[in-house]
DNA sequence: GCGGGTAACATTGTCAACAATCGACCACCC
DNA sequence: GGGTGGTCGATTGTTGACAATGTTACCCGC
């Protein structure tokens, strides 16, 4: 769900996957803020927050560093952590940065991975299909995200799908906090994220950049539509 | 020297910069990392390092989490935590990230802070001159560490700076290690900096934008030259 | 009302001890 | 003899309590 956990084969016995508790916290955390369990500008008192997980201090501040260092969390020394708040110059920031990175999860794709990107990818898309159809939005966000986890994770690049997970959360957190005045034209949505796989499958570089840089303009706009400014 | 302090006019007074221990411990590693005094592979010992730096282990802790997150360290739960290890894999991926990361700040770069951009890496570039004709082959290697550090902090673009810095400090490792073999044709490398400016400077976007592909092939083929494979 | 001082509060940083896990080594049994 | 299983030492992971430090809010004199 959060874009580390692999896709295996059932049955197919790898080394066991541990995470450290400071991981796994991270990872609790990552969710509740992009979710919106943990408003943005809300403070972590770790104390409660500790007892609230079940952990220690320790690891919690292992695991606090590491959003720290994310960005979703920004520290005030000697006050406390608090969520990190997104303003509109910080939308626009991060639509930058996502096209920086998917466009060049697209590059590489189209020139290395095709085949499996389009498959992989359809899935995804049919999924989005599937939820706007039934017109539940939680799922086709789900979707759209899912989407996106999976063009940057057959790039086959571990940096890019780094940063990527990181701009991922951020914009889940964005859409989350924004989710009642969002007005989702869902059919465009889909018929982009279907316009994205074509561009690769037809092997059309210049298409797809195209076509994605459109993408994360529509998707800024509509985003920019509802934030007072 | 790190990137992420602001380059702030003197006499400006801002709220002083305070970090919390786990930060400077963090940047400490870092550069320890970076220029090699904790060689690829290398464990780290955290009761050791712990008194070597003067911290207790708590605070060495959340730092390492930090740089986990980054991918400078890998931990093994119950085995320790070792310096990451760059292959020729890593190597190209990490300049595939780079491009993408340097492309978009060139991006936000002409179409909006051209003339400050130009002013700032042509002191940049002045340094990498006088390296060069100095034939100090460290201080060249910093000047041209500066220079991508302002290319990307001048683009005004949080998340593409967070990104770049920890390539940076990867490229910088990846170079380190392989600083005796590496060659270093020093005119061209100072060279292709100066294209970067003057093509900024003439607003060219395309040239730009071909300069800085050519520039990072370029420099992958200088250092593939010098891998095993 | 305003500035200075003070005291309570919260958070951070530190420490020492305990539990869990791993790798190595060695005795043991088939 | 080769493999099995167990013990030992070392290191990591975790915990709770304590000290240090900065911040906030309040009170007082001017």
């Amino acid at each position: 769900m959060l874009g580390i956990e692999e896709h295996n084969h059932p049955g197919e016995l790898e080394p066991v996957q541990r995470k450290s508790t400071a991981a796994i916290v991270a990872d609790q955390l990552r969710s509740a803020i992009m979710f919106g369990s943990l408003p943005p500008g809300s403070q972590m008192g770790e104390a409660e927050l500790a007892t609230r997980l079940g952990v220690s201090r320790g690891p919690l501040r292992e695991a606090m560093q590491r959003l720290v260092q994310e960005g979703l969390l920004h520290s005030e020394p000697h006050r406390g952590l608090f969520v990190a708040t997104l303003d509109a110059a910080d939308v626009r920031d991060l639509y930058t940065a996502r096209l920086a990175v998917e466009r060049s999860a697209c590059e590489q794709i189209v020139r290395h991975h095709r085949v499996e990107a389009v498959a992989e990818l359809s899935a995804a898309q049919a999924r989005m299909v599937s939820a706007a159809s039934k017109g539940d939005r939680v799922e086709l966000t789900d979707a759209d995200q899912e989407f996106h986890e999976t063009l940057v994770r057959v790039s086959r690049s571990p940096r890019l799908q780094r940063m990527a997970q990181t701009l991922l959360v951020e914009k889940r957190m964005c859409l989350t906090a924004l989710q009642d005045k969002y007005p989702a034209d869902k059919q465009a949505l889909v018929d982009e994220h279907r316009g994205l796989v074509d561009a690769i499958e037809a092997g059309d570089e210049q298409l797809l950049l195209a076509r994605l840089t459109e993408h994360m303009n529509d998707a800024l706009d509509r985003l920019n539509g509802s934030l007072p400014r």
